[in-house]
DNA sequence: TTCGATGCAAAAAGTTTGCAGCGAA
DNA sequence: TTCGCTGCAAACTTTTTGCATCGAA
């Protein structure tokens, strides 16, 4: 089931606008920040500006039906809500990759542990330097 | 063993502007904004300005003394690097909460998924509903 | 027809940088 | 004494907001 369609069932107002920034995060299906996002709507409706690219993003984030990852410097947004996996960031210059991992369904926050907090989700980030920034050296 | 210690035995230099930056991390404890040090550093000594406290906060996140985490919009440090523990996260007002997950060390990323990354360590983040924010209405 | 979405431009929020001078080691 | 840290102010990046208008349902 594609983006555009679990947005329709939620009931989410669909104008070319937004048709164009769902599209842009489920054609990539990888990790983009808010200005590629922009970039990437605005060559298909030219019109379309930055302020409703975020107006959308954050809505979207809002319903839980994209992800947003605030790693380093910008924040970047995951269509792919719907499927569970976790992410491995590079410390160096920031890029995202999707992994799966061992042992996550294992993962609990005890109910002592929660403090008063009605949960959610949990989000598990790798950290490591990526193969390009380890053959740049250091 | 405190932060001053710990960045003295890292070879760290030590000025009064860095020590007021450390000792702001440390009294709290908990996870400050920029800002935040900013403000607490001023009390102890007033001439600090904010971006001496963004240079010490990044030169802190990059040795690995204190941990840097970007959930909402702005970053907060965190000085207990030392001691493994995981955050939970309010998705409304974005407050940080530390917390012992359970099964954490079975959490593991098989080779194969590793994607020739060097891996540093491991970001675990519950999200989820503060009481405030439940108290206060959805 | 109605109410919410849009575009634009301006502002806010958060962070970094350039440079001359100062001070920790 | 030296090299790196500092303050200041300005620039930069990222995100939000106000308001009149437009158009999806």
């Amino acid at each position: 089931m594609d983006l555009l369609e679990r947005l329709r069932d939620a009931g989410w107002r669909l104008t070319p606008q937004r048709r164009v920034v769902a599209e842009a995060l489920q054609e990539v299906g990888g990790h983009l920040t808010a200005e590629e996002v922009y970039l990437r709507a605005r060559e298909r409706l030219p019109e379309v500006s930055l302020a409703t690219v975020y107006n959308a993003l954050n809505e979207l984030a809002a319903m839980g039906q994209v992800l947003c990852l605030a790693t380093d410097g910008a924040k970047k947004y995951d269509a792919n809500a719907h499927v569970p996996h976790q992410h491995l960031a590079c410390v160096r210059c920031g890029r995202l990759a999707d992994v799966r991992a061992r042992g996550e369904d294992h993962l609990r926050l005890p109910a002592k542990e929660r403090r008063g907090y009605e949960l959610l989700s949990v989000e598990i980030v790798f950290k490591g330097i990526c193969p390009d920034c380890r053959a740049r050296g250091n």
